[in-house]
DNA sequence: CGGTTGTTTGAGGACGTTCAAGTACTGTGG
DNA sequence: CCACAGTACTTGAACGTCCTCAAACAACCG
């Protein structure tokens, strides 16, 4: 079982940066801390389950985190990476309604656990929490718009191109999990994902292993955005 | 060009009900009713463009809209189609940055307009009305999180079975608009929707034109959930 | 009534999956 | 440090689903 940890002052400081928390002053932000804790993952485990009554709220605090959504049998797919400063399940304790998702340790975490309770009341009684709430999901919501454009539209070479351009702050990125959950992520199989790694090495998408390389944003853009150039 | 009308009372009423704006009490509802107003637009015609920066908010008070994605060449895509009541475009509203979809109008529809200036002030100064805003943008949020698992994990007739099942109250289903843009909604062609529905009529899933008949749900539930019963 | 647009049906092909084998990592115990 | 097992990743071949293209059919609107 996980061990439940300290609120260490690094945790403190990353939670309060968070798009989400920041808007929390010094002392609503300290109250809710004092009623949080952290717990660590080991990567693999899961940290909630699709159909539970939400009972926190989760961020990010170190390693990252998968989204997980659930099908027909045995499927199951990835929705989204959530890396340091990330919160998730926003919406599912906002509502008070059951989750969607599943959520699962994609390397060693630390996870900071906010009452569900608690985070309602603060969203109810304090108007800046709740905008900073509401930016967090308003951003997410883009994110997702942008991730059904790209299913619907691209191929599966177009959408990883896409996805290392998003990722990528210049020419170097790094892949947030194993090469199966990324493929998950871009909804096709660990096999797919290989060969569209293989058609974009030569538009100039090099690395191995998590790290990857882009020489040339904008031919990989032009590549991820108009017609398919051989 | 759209002719611009007078607010009905009507309108109001169904504006009223809505789950962003029910949160605000009749005098700033009042208020903010005064600075909006009504636009006609024909079927097909655009509401607002890809790119632009939000100057309204939309509610849909009579016909369908369609938030339509773009991608490579002249491809676009149907994100979700909106229907009385529904409110949109509330994310760039919120964040002030520039619309990541169209929206387009899929039959005759009339659509209320409030400047997003006015929307943006009153979320700051008006707390149960940023609660309404939170609500609003996490049901959608719910919804595309659904979208998604379905166009990663399920065949083309269970993500067509599904959306029915969605769409319908009980047995009777009404499309909220033409086949094309329910194929692209689902992720497919018009002929790939076509013969999904040919793949549904031995589940019971009969009807023609926009009018669909369900007649026994848990045998099209069991489909789109389970493994591909034949 | 003809023209336009939307939907269906058919044949062929591309993309992605599945299944299977082979290769490269990672960590563990000797 | 190396051998080894276990896992992840790659590569290949066959298959299936969905798309593309083309034509026939139906519906709508002047």
């Amino acid at each position: 079982m996980p061990e439940i940890e300290v609120i260490g002052s690094e945790d403190r400081h990353l939670a309060a940066s968070t798009i989400l928390l920041k808007s929390l002053g010094g002392k609503p932000f300290d109250q809710l801390m004092r009623q949080s804790f952290v717990q660590a993952y080991p990567k693999g485990r899961l940290i909630f389950r699709l159909g539970a009554q939400p009972e926190h709220l989760h961020v990010v605090l170190r390693g990252c985190v998968a989204l997980t959504g659930h099908g027909a049998g045995d499927k199951s797919t990835v929705l989204e990476f959530l890396e340091p400063g990330d919160s998730f399940v926003l919406a599912a304790v906002v509502l008070g309604r059951p989750y969607l998702l599943s959520g699962c340790a994609a390397t060693n975490t630390r996870i900071l656990h906010i009452p569900a309770e608690r985070l309602r009341g603060l969203i109810g009684a304090n108007h800046a929490f709740a905008l900073g709430a509401l930016d967090s999901l308003a951003l997410q919501w883009r994110q997702f718009v942008s991730q059904i454009t790209d299913l619907k539209l691209k191929s599966s070479a177009q959408r990883l191109g896409a996805y290392l351009l998003m990722l990528g702050k210049d020419g170097e990125v790094r892949l947030p999990g194993e090469r199966q959950l990324v493929a998950a992520r871009l909804g096709m199989t660990p096999e797919s994902l290989s060969r569209a790694f293989a058609r974009l090495k030569p538009l100039g998408v090099l690395g191995r292993g998590q790290s990857i390389r882009i020489q040339d944003r904008g031919v990989l853009q032009s590549f991820c955005d108009g017609q398919e150039a051989e």
